[in-house]
Parts: structure tokens; C-alpha cells; sequence
DNA sequence: GCTTTTTGTGCAATTTTTTTGCATTAAAAG
DNA sequence: CTTTTAATGCAAAAAAATTGCACAAAAAGC
């Protein structure tokens, strides 16, 4: 079963149909596999002339709601979004410069933290964003 | 000396001038104390009738370009701003169903994994942004 | 002080991004 | 197949970010 099917039939599971236009999101959120804005998402060939944008746009919203995608704040003007896989967390190394979005692949150092905010304050659903930003080597020099 | 003063000479001496609109802006920053949206500033007492918009947005990206100001985004539509004073790092924790936002007093736990990013990547300029979402104990109940 | 030079400001307009209304279509349920 | 309910396209609106330009204010030079 391919990963677009899993995740079709998990978002069925949370009450969502199984349409044309969520199956071409979902291929463009895994062969992508990067952050993206909503106009990225609407020119990716995997979903233009496939559904409009404000269909990817209440799509991504459903999504974010189910838990299924993230949405980030990256210093763009514009909303990222990524879709959470299992057992994959990330954190992003940007450059302000020219824009590039790498995920870091070190461990995350954040998870005893964010244990004692949970203990300490009583937030639920707590999960937490880093993201690095600097110039990278390129952007350096210039 | 006051704060507003010396941001008021720090500012000047990265080039800015002392304007009757950074002073106003300066003393909003400190006294209000949090991350704010342009939106925000522009109505809050400290700016209102004092200065346009698009002044106060200058200001902020002068600032922002001069390091004496942070942009976060936080998760909503608009970007927040805060200032950034020296020995003072802030991660936050934020409800994303109120929309409040606090610093979090615990010490910063990713300054080794920065440094590592630092020596492996070359990037220069290195600064990260850390943010943890989730449902405070009020919003948790209903 | 006064004059020149340079930067900042207000105001309106524009651009970009996000969001919504509504008539129609497609998916799921019965 | 029929009914019910959710999804979609298109266009329009709302919200946020950004800019042009004439004028005002600050700093620099005298
Ligand atoms: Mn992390
Ligand atoms: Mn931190
Ligand atoms: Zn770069
Ligand atoms: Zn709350």
C-alpha cells in the first residue's frame, strides 16, 4: 500500500472523502517532501489544473485541523505547509538570504523541555516549532 | 539613562535617526513588553495619533535589519515583532486556541545543537526561533 | 544662527496573501 | 437509484504587507 493510500484512507478515517483533488495534494505533500506555500502547492504540476487553489486552501486547513499537515511561519510573507509523517519530527536550518530550507537532521534537543512545560503548565496538545536561521556559506560571502 | 534612551543612541549610532516616531515606537517596545503585529502597534497609546502605519512598519524593518528587532511568526495571519535586548533570549509558549503568548523562563535548551550547526554548516549570523503550540489548562476544558 | 543635504513621514494606492459566499458537483450512505 | 452531506470552482472580499511620492524634519556644513 503506497503512502498516498494511507494516508487518503487515514484522512477518510477522520471524516474526510476520498476526492481527486486531496489525492493530488497528498502526492505533491510526499514526492515534494518540503515545505510549501499555498501558491507553491497550486503551480506544483501535481495539483495545478488538477483543483483550484481555494480548494488546496480549505484542503490544508482540514488537514492542519486533523493533525495530518503542519503549518509554519518561516520568515516568508507566505504560510509553509508539510505534511507530519509517523515517527518523523523536524527541525528547519533557513537562510535569510536566499531562502533555502534545509531540515536538520540532528536529534531534536527540545523534547525534556517541552515535557516539563507540559507538567508544569498543564498545556495539552503541546508540540513545538525550531527553526534556525542565519547565512548560509553562499549568502556569506556575497 | 533610560532604556528608551539608549535604544534611542544605539539606534542612532547604526545610522537611524532620532525621530519623534522611533522614540514613540521605542517606548511601545518596552513598556508593552511582548511580541505585537503592526496592527498592534499602530493602535496601541503609545503610537496612536503619534504616527502613520507605514512608518511604524519602516521602523520595524530598519530595526529588524539592524538586529535591535525580532520578527516571530507565530502562527497567525500577521507577523508579531519584539524587541531584542542584550542578555535576553526568549522562547515562547503559545495557545492556539486563545492566542496567548508567554515567554518561557526555563533556560534555552538548543545553544550546543546551534553551535554544532555553526561548525557544520558554515552558516553565519546564526540565531533559531523556538516556539511550543498547544491548548492552555482554560481552552483544554471546554 | 542659517543653508544644504539626506533621511523620515503621511497619505493613498497597490500588491500579495488569506479567506469566504454561493451555486454546482461529487462522494458516501441508505 | 435516491437522498444526504461534504467538496469544489469561481469570483469576490478581507486582511496584511508594501510602495510611490510630495512634503517635513533631522543632521551636517558653514
Ligand atoms: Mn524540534
Ligand atoms: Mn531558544
Ligand atoms: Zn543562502
Ligand atoms: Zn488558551
Amino acid at each position: 500500500m503506497s503512502l498516498v493510500s494511507s494516508l487518503l484512507q487515514q484522512a477518510k478515517d477522520s471524516g474526510l472523502r476520498r476526492t481527486k483533488a486531496l489525492e493530488a495534494l497528498f502526492t505533491c505533500l510526499t514526492t515534494c517532501d518540503r515545505p510549501m506555500t499555498l501558491n507553491e502547492f497550486t503551480t506544483c504540476n501535481h495539483l495545478a489544473s488538477q483543483c483550484d487553489k481555494a480548494t488546496v486552501f480549505r484542503l490544508l486547513q482540514k488537514l492542519c485541523d486533523k493533525g495530518m499537515v503542519r503549518r509554519l511561519g518561516l520568515h516568508e510573507r507566505a504560510a509553509y505547509f508539510t505534511l507530519i509523517l509517523p515517527d518523523q519530527h523536524r527541525d528547519y536550518l533557513i537562510c535569510t538570504e536566499c531562502g533555502s530550507i534545509e531540515p536538520i537532521n540532528a536529534p531534536c534537543p527540545v523534547h525534556k523541555l517541552q515535557e516539563e512545560i507540559r507538567k508544569e503548565t498543564g498545556f495539552t496538545n503541546l508540540y513545538h516549532e525550531l527553526e534556525f536561521f542565519g547565512h548560509c556559506p553562499k549568502c556569506s560571502k556575497s
